[in-house]
DNA sequence: GCTCAGTCGAAAT
DNA sequence: TCGACTGAGC
């Protein structure tokens, strides 16, 4: 899943740094990776259909650690799958349930150490779990968005279009839907790895100078991403190597048919540029939620040209209309089968409610918050934070939510910087590619550079110039 | 040096 | 929801 190796070659451009630098900003938060971290104390609990807070609370606690430093979080919830990932999905929920069998007779022979472990590979995040801390959210007044389908996709959008700072993560997906900045690693003090767009051209190992945004989104579809596998024997570093010499899908493609260290056939070159072209559109226009006008929207717009002409986008999954979409990436609706939520309290949400409840027991909640002290954390060396208890304390009254309440669009002062307008910078222009020589640069006189092929002068360039729509590297370089 | 499939891990005791 | 690591194999 993900971009196989990818986070491991952008480590050297990466910056470690404390999320409190992101103080008095807004920052996305994708949230199923913190619930799954979360879910692992009480695997058993969730298997066996037993009440349990305890993934609500891992996942408040960082909340909470959150709005100590001032850190304004957006929380962002997975929504509906697409056909394209549904085969792996149904492999993930078979491996679930045979798990969750075999800690079942583990558990009934009284072997309860091993059925722990069995329930912990078992672990899935339901729609109800993702409601139940949702429920919470909008007690504790905290932001937070369903999104149409991958949270990935609304995470970079959010950051793109400058409504959150930066977007915190463990995903290297975040990288191809090209997210200004995406904080990895964080952990329980809030020091992580921020790897930052703009500085993909300083990194070591992988070299992206010269870089489009087309072409690293190329490279990373290239090594095998969640739409596509990678072609046999290609994954990150031949990506790499071949987009920097080659640049655009078409021209490695040829390369590819001629390459004789690889027996690419022109079938499988067709049938993959087909499958690229669909991933590559995937990622580039994938369904988001805009929280300022409550619209549906695409990551990057689709072009006029595109969508009714060339038909078939159902890959891209269901457009919502408005109501619907209000319902569900406001979270008041189930994403998948779109059904309202009853507004009854879950009987997690209620728990974790009774919880804090008693940590409160005595004080003004509100005021725990407000004028919690400052002192309470300490920054030691490394910026670690050893205790910020006194902050956990929830406002006991939320505000009461209308059925479909206004986004907040009250916008932190700080705005994010913008690197690229998202309709200037990611829609490739559909020019002709130029001819397919190897790109020589004085940077890469280092890199080793096979002969440019010139074997079985095959012309393919029609089959593969259906491609040019959306993979020319006709848009600006980053520096 | 690179790819790939398998195993382990995420929490917190 | 995901990644890191390892060792085999080219
Ligand atoms: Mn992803």
């Amino acid at each position: 899943m993900g971009i196989q190796g990818l986070l491991q070659a952008l480590k050297s451009s990466g910056q470690p740094i404390n999320v409190s630098e992101y103080k008095n900003q807004k920052v996305a938060i994708d949230t199923y990776g913190w619930l799954h971290k979360g879910c692992i104390q009480c695997a058993a609990e969730l298997a066996q259909g037993i009440p349990t807070a305890k993934y609500i609370q891992f996942v408040m606690h960082r909340v909470n650690l959150l709005r100590h430093f001032k850190v304004i979080p957006v929380m962002v919830f997975d929504g509906g799958f697409l056909p394209m990932k549904k085969e792996t999905e149904e492999e993930r929920r078979r491996n679930r349930e045979h798990n969750v069998q075999k800690a079942m007779e583990l558990l009934r022979s009284g072997n309860r150490s091993q059925a722990e472990d069995f329930f912990q590979r078992a672990v899935d995040v339901t729609p109800l779990m993702a409601h139940s801390l949702m429920q919470t959210l909008r007690e504790e007044g905290v932001e937070f968005f369903v999104a149409p389908y991958e949270a990935d996709a609304q995470l970079a959008y959010l950051a793109r279009t400058g409504y959150v700072s930066a977007v915190i993560s463990e995903d290297s997906d975040l990288i191809a839907y090209q997210s200004p900045r995406v904080l990895y690693k964080m952990d329980k003090f809030g020091n992580g790895l921020e790897i930052q767009m703009v500085r993909l051209p300083m990194n070591k190992d992988l070299n992206f100078n010269h870089f489009t945004p087309t072409m690293i989104l190329t490279t990373c579809i290239m090594a095998g991403c969640d739409y596509l596998p990678g072609l046999p024997g290609i994954a990150l570093k031949t990506a790499h190597r071949l987009v920097k010499q080659y640049r655009s899908i078409e021209c490695i493609l040829q390369i590819l048919l001629a390459e004789s260290k690889y027996s690419f056939t022109p079938q499988d070159l067709v049938a993959y540029a087909s499958k690229f072209q669909q991933a590559m559109r995937t990622f580039h226009h994938h369904y988001v939620y805009d929280p300022t006008t409550r619209t549906i929207q695409n990551l990057t717009p689709c072009p006029d040209t595109e969508g009714h002409v060339e038909g078939d986008w159902d890959f891209l999954g269901h457009r919502m209309d408005t109501a619907t979409a209000r319902s569900v990436c406001e979270g008041y609706a189930n994403p998948y089968t779109y059904e309202l939520y009853s507004t009854e309290p879950t009987a997690d949400a209620r728990l974790y409610r009774s919880h804090s409840g008693r940590r409160l027991s005595g004080q003004d909640p509100r005021e725990s918050v407000a004028a919690a002290p400052l002192n309470s954390v300490e920054l030691m060396g490394q910026r670690k934070v050893t205790s910020f208890f006194s902050l956990a304390a929830p406002p006991a009254v939320a505000p009461a939510a209308p059925a479909l309440p206004q986004s907040q669009a009250t916008r932190a002062e700080f705005k994010a910087p913008r690197p690229k307008s998202p309709e200037a910078g990611d829609l490739a222009l559909a020019t002709a590619p130029g001819p397919c020589g190897a790109k020589r640069l004085i940077s890469d006189a280092a890199d080793a550079e096979p002969a440019p092929a010139k074997r079985k002068r095959v012309r393919l360039s029609r089959y593969f110039a259906v491609l040019q729509d959306d993979t020319s590297p006709g848009n600006a370089e980053f520096d």
